[in-house]
This record gives structure tokens, sequence and C-alpha cells, in this order.
DNA sequence: AGCACGCCGACT
DNA sequence: GTCGGCGTGCTC
């Protein structure tokens, strides 16, 4: 112990549940170090970027063994106070190392110690040399006068990021343009603002209305409201009013989406409303474009951010409303790494700063419902479709013993044809990708396997191959049974590629498209098409998960569901609260234009209550009856989870050490926390490891955490880690 | 995470 | 007699 020099308590990007303790760099004294600047130190042997947590005028590092920072990299910190504590919670909330919480937060660039002040983003331009030569003249150059006529039809210059997707090997061609004088490196300041006319602000409708004085008239003060609104409804307009009055009170709007790729229209609306800089974050940024963003946003340039869920820590000068739209959506859930959840951790950083948050859902999860029942969340509801557009109606038809062909009942084909013929487009959704879930032999049973997985692999008959769609693997497809010699195999079950071929056949002038990760893969590819349907240009779409949300299809008059009976057999608890939200989002893609929509179920369970309950009383009613079956099956929400994963190459390793923990263990088992496992999981191996689950479950809140800084205690203590890779998981949702 | 230290098999 | 395997421990 000793005191008398500042001491700086660092964050190292390293998974070490603690700060290092350092001393201020040679010849300071440490005056004008602030929390939340990098620094550069010697950590062992190796030198990384640090960012300060705290000051301190004692450590429990003898003085003799305290290093100095090699160097102060900021002058103003670049994550301020308040973010810095929302990292320090998510770090001992979530149970991740606080360095990786702290590097998720800071954009690459500034991980890697470039300096934090933005000139702006480095683009090339012609000059006016540039613009007078003729082709003639780089006849000998053609890779030098293509890059030369790309920047001639963009005065505004082009990035590296653009320049990247238009032309391989640029650089050298550009050096060699530089050199002549024909073209320019500048810098473009990084955010244009948009000084189009902004779109009118329309009549909001009397729900509309009330929701938005709900929320504004408590602009000042903390309040996490749950918007459950149809899908139809104008959620997005309430969004615009209210981020409307923030912005002209000189505040920031933050606004979080499961995907930008599936919100363009959202984004746009924001865009095209209000004239001021708008910082989007999304996957296809580039390095300097994001820390941009980032740096803008910090300043207060920036009036709106949308972004993905990592935006939850993008910093915000004045921050005066948080929006998260398709508040259930489990893409706000990281998987991997630092499991956080950007939704709950927007509700903590909203009442950080004592401002609104918005959750906004046709389908809000059981989660965000109970907290309504608690008084957590306060419930506004959008009940009507703005514009008067009417709800679909809902027909089961019970597929028992019925023929199937390609997926599709004659009941749902005679549906199509009747819309086909009224000139209606015809959705069809089936959440299986490929042509058939597994290839079985007709003569002795056998099924094509993964050699990794415990999982039958797909048939995929444009790749001419099987696929594992849990670890990519691929072969050819066996001529024969290696069991029994049989060269009767067959599919069985149906995928998309299937049932578009099957309706191929059916429908032959019908101009069909499919859209799955299979067809719709490479970037822009997805807007094409979208394009296309909304042009008229397909009368039948088919589609998984990827065209269930965000989009409108306005002429869609009928949706088929192929087969909602996966969301009724799974083991997953959560398996019904998804169909409910699959069904009620799928549905909502339908019949916006005024035209009356009908939504086709297919399944083996028309009985089951809780689809009945769905089809007949809606979301809100299959809400609380869902939410009781919880309660009586001591779930989450009414219970509090966390999941500790362990996987290892042979399968005795993460089952002794998952043992070990259990047994290690002093906190549990006590009184409403439950310790279950070590036990595998529902597909045992995968990717060729074994995977083991530890599963706590608890009453409070308190003595999970508690459990878990203990677990934590002993992770650090045990030397087999090593040997299996091991995770934590607070709050999942996904238990698989 | 890396990178060292540290004890046991095949080699110049 | 050494070079090197990866098990375990540490990083202020």
């Amino acid at each position: 112990m000793m005191s008398g020099s500042l001491i700086l308590q660092v964050a190292v990007p390293f998974p070490l549940y603690d700060t290092f303790d350092y001393l201020p760099p040679p010849g300071s004294t440490g005056a004008g170090i602030k929390v939340g600047m990098r620094v550069r130190v010697n950590f062992g042997r190796r030198q990384v970027i640090g960012v300060i947590m705290g000051l301190n005028d004692q450590s429990r590092v003898a003085q003799n063994r305290l290093k100095r920072v090699v160097e102060v990299l900021d002058s103003v910190p670049v994550l301020e106070q308040k973010l810095l504590q929302l990292l320090r919670w998510s770090s001992a909330y979530y149970h991740f190392p606080i360095g990786e919480v702290v590097s998720t937060a800071l954009p690459k660039r500034l991980r890697q110690g470039q300096k934090a002040v933005v000139d702006g983003e480095v683009v090339w331009r012609i000059t006016d040399p540039g613009r007078l030569i003729v082709s003639d003249q780089l006849k000998r150059a053609p890779k030098q006068l293509a890059l030369l006529q790309l920047l001639n039809k963009s005065p505004a210059g082009l990035g590296g990021a653009v320049l990247n997707q238009l032309q391989y090997h640029w650089r050298p061609a550009m050096k060699g343009l530089s050199q002549k004088g024909l073209v320019q490196k500048t810098n473009r300041p990084c955010l244009v603002p948009d000084h189009g006319p902004a779109d009118h602000a329309p009549q909001l409708n009397g729900q509309q209305s009330y929701v938005v004085n709900a929320v504004s008239s408590r602009l000042e003060e903390f309040t996490a409201f749950l918007l459950a609104g149809v899908t139809g409804s104008g959620k997005t307009e309430v969004y615009l009013n209210l981020a409307d009055q923030i912005l002209k009170k000189g505040r920031q709007v933050l606004v979080l989406v499961p995907e930008i790729g599936l919100t363009p229209q959202l984004v746009s609306r924001f865009r095209r409303r209000f004239p001021l800089p708008l910082a989007v974050l999304h996957s296809g940024l580039s390095d300097s474009q994001r820390h941009c963003a980032w740096y803008m946003a910090g300043l207060g340039e920036v009036g709106v951010v949308i972004g993905t869920r990592s935006a939850v820590f993008t910093p915000l000068a004045r921050p005066g409303l948080i929006i998260v739209d398709e508040e259930h959506d489990a893409s706000f859930k990281q998987q991997e790494g630092f499991r956080y959840n950007a939704r709950d951790i927007s509700v903590y950083r909203a009442r950080q700063y004592g401002i609104p948050v918005l959750l906004g859902s046709a389908t809000p999860s059981l989660e965000s419902l109970r907290n309504v029942q608690l008084h957590r969340y306060r419930l506004l509801k959008l009940r009507e479709r703005a514009g008067g557009a009417s709800l679909p109606g809902f027909e089961v038809i019970d597929i028992r013993s019925r023929k199937i062909e390609d997926g599709v009942s004659k009941p749902l084909f005679e549906e199509m044809y009747r819309h086909l013929e009224a000139d209606g487009q015809v959705l069809l959704f089936l959440n299986r990708r490929g042509f058939a879930p597994v290839l079985i032999c007709h003569q002795c049973g056998w099924a094509v396997s993964c050699e990794r997985c415990d999982a039958f692999m797909t048939v995929h008959v444009a790749h001419r191959s099987l696929r594992c769609h849990h670890c990519g693997a691929q072969r050819s497809r066996p001529q024969s049974c290696p069991d029994c010699g049989s060269l009767d195999l067959r599919e069985l079950g149906a995928g998309t590629e299937r049932l578009e071929q099957g309706l191929r056949q059916r429908f032959n002038d019908t101009s069909i498209i499919r859209i799955d990760r299979d067809t719709t893969r490479r970037r822009g590819e997805m807007q094409t098409k979208l394009e296309q349907i909304h042009r008229g240009e397909h009368r039948i779409l088919i589609g998984t998960q990827m065209l269930s949300k965000g989009h409108d299809f306005p002429e869609v008059t009928l949706v088929g569901i192929i087969n909602v009976d996966y969301g009724l057999y799974s083991t997953d608890f959560r398996a019904t609260e998804r169909m409910a939200q699959l069904i009620v989002q799928v549905a909502g893609r339908a019949g916006r234009a005024g035209k009356p929509g009908k939504v086709i179920l297919q399944t083996h369970q028309p009985e089951h209550p809780l689809l009945q309950l769905l089809l007949s009383r809606g979301y809100e009613a299959f809400g609380e009856a869902a939410l009781q079956d919880r309660r009586c099956a001591d779930l989450p929400p009414y219970r509090h989870m966390a999941l500790l994963r362990a996987e290892g190459a042979q399968p005795h390793a993460p089952q002794a050490f998952l043992e070990q923990v259990r047994s290690s263990t002093t906190k549990a088992p006590c009184k409403g926390l439950n310790i279950l496992g070590p036990a595998p999981p529902p597909m045992e191996r995968r990717s060729g490891m074994y995977r083991v689950h530890l599963l706590a479950i608890a009453e409070r809140r308190g003595p999970l955490m508690e459990l878990l800084d203990e677990w934590i205690i002993i992770f650090k203590s045990m030397r087999s880690t090593r040997k299996v890779r091991w995770s934590l998981d607070v709050d999942p949702i996904d238990l698989s």
C-alpha cells in the first residue's frame, strides 16, 4: 500500500477482469490527466492502448512495481464520465472483462491509438488538368484511365471504402495519377449536412397524438415506455414527431434498430424529415467513416444517430431520447464474446441521463410485457392501422393426413390461384432454406449426417451438394446408401428451394422470386429484388426470416405460412413466443394499401391453445397467456438466468470443467437459486466440438449476480481453463 | 490474449 | 549432451 502520487487505473484490451495501476508518464505529475483518456502503456512485454477508468491516490500494488504510462494519447477524454460508468456497469452486469467491454465502445481507429480528432474523410478528387485529359493520353495506362473516369463522375471525390468496391488494386494507379498531377488527395468533412427540403410532418391521428403527448410531457426525466403498436399503426411517425421535439430543444436522439439493412425506410424517413446531419452506424462503414460519425455524435454535431446494437455505446453530447425499434428482436443481444443486450443497456443509459427511452414493437417481448406489469415500463398502445388499412384475416389449414406437394396443401394452392387471378401478390413464408432438410434411404432409413455436428445435412439442389447449416460443411450427394447399398435415396421435407421448384412447375407462367440467404447474399442484392417486387415484376414471393422483417409489400394480398409447427414442437421455451411474433410480423407484411389481406397457416396442430388464442384474440391476449405459462413453469421473465457454456474437442474436458465449477460453488443451492447441469444442449456436438451447459436460475437478480461473481473468482483460480472454451451468457435468449 | 518460464522426448 | 513440446502463471 502506498500513497502520495497520482495512480491511473487503466483498462487494457485483454480478457482480464481488473484494471491495472500506472503512474503518470515521465515528467508529469498527472495534472490534466482525466478519466476517459487513452494511454499507451507497457503491459508485460507488450505495448498496448488502454483507457483510464479511474484516478486514485493509492494502489494495492507496491510503488516499486508500478510502471509509468508511456504516453497520454488524448488532451480531452474520448469517453465521457457517464459513458465510462455505463461500460463499468455493463462489465459488472454481464460479467465480462472491462478492457474488452471498453474496446467494443471505441471505433477501431481509436483502439489502435490514432488521434481522436477527425478532420474529415480522406478522398481523392480529379484536378483541373485531370479533367482535360483525353483518353488517348492514358491509353497505355487503362487502369489509371478507368480510375480517372470514375473520379470525373464524382466531383465531390471518392473515399477509400468506395474505391475498394469500384476497382481492385486502385492504389498503385491512383499513385500514378497523383504523380502526374491529375488527381489530388484531400480531406472532406465527414458529415455533409443535408440541406434538401424537409418532409412535412403529417397530421397525427388521435392515438398517435396521445402517445406523443404521453412521452413529450416527460422529456426531462427517465421513463421507459413500451410502445405496442400493431403493424402499420404508424410507430415511425411517432418516433419522428418525438425526434422533432427533441431536436428543437437542441438535444440528440439515439435510434437502435435490429439490422440497418432491414430498415432502409426508417433511415430514409429520418433523413428526409430533418435537414440536420444524421449519423447511420452500420457494418458497411469504413473505419474512418465510423470514427467520424462516432466523434461527431460525441461533439453534438449530429442530431440523430441510427444504428444497430453496438450504437448503444455511441457518445452523445446532449442526449434527449433513446428509441429502440422492434425491441423484441433477438439481434439486440450479442451472441458471442461480450454478450450484451443493447435494449436493456439502453434502458440503463436512459436512466443515467434522466431521459425517456421508447421501446417499440408490434409484438413486444414477454420480458417487456412483464416489466409493464411491474410498472417498470409504461405501456402505450397504437391499435388502429394508420390510413384505415385493415388487418388481415387468418385461416388455419389442418394438414394432418392431407397430401402435401413440395410443402403446399391443396387448399393453399387453391387460395393462391384465386389471389393471383385477382391480380394480387402471394407471399409464402418458410423458415428453412435449401431443398430438403434430410436425405434418407428409403430402404433402411439411414440419413446423411454431418460428420462434425449432431445434425442432418440439408439437400441443396442448385449447388448439387449437401450442406450442414450448423457448421457449413459440404459434401456431394451420395449415389447409394452406405449401409444397405440401396439407390433409393429420398429428400424428406421441404425448404424454400423445393418450394420454389414445385411452384415453378405448377405456376409456370407466373414470375416467382425467392429471397433467402442462398439467393440473396451479396450487398445490394436485397434492394434490387425488393425494387423488382415493388414494381410488380413478381407475383409469388418465397422467403425465409429475411422477408419477415421491415419490408412492406402493399400488393401482397395472401400470405402463406408453410409450417408453423417448428415453433410448436421446439425444445426451446421461447419457441412459441417467437412463433407468435413471426406470424404477426409476417402477416403485417400484407395488405397495407387498403386491400384486405389474408393469412393462411399450415399446421399439424390446429388446436394448439396459444396458436388459437393468437389468431382469435391477437398478440396482446397471447402475451398474457404466454406469460401465465412462463410463471407456472418458473421460467423467464419470472426467473433470471445465466448460462455457462463450455466446449472441447473431447466431451470429458468441458464436462469436468463445469463439474468443477459447480462443486467449487458455495453460494448455491439455496432458496430461490438453482444450478442445473452440467448437461449437454440439444445438439451435443457442433463443428466437431462437444458442448456442455451449466444453467443458473434465480428468483431474484441479486443472488444470481452474487453467484456469477463467485464463478468469476472460480474461473480465475482454475488451471484447466485452457483446455476448454467457455463463455458466460447472462440473460441468454437462446439456450441452444 | 500473449509471452515467458519450466520440466520431459528426439536429435545436430 | 541440447532443441523444443505445450502446461501454468503473470501482466500494474
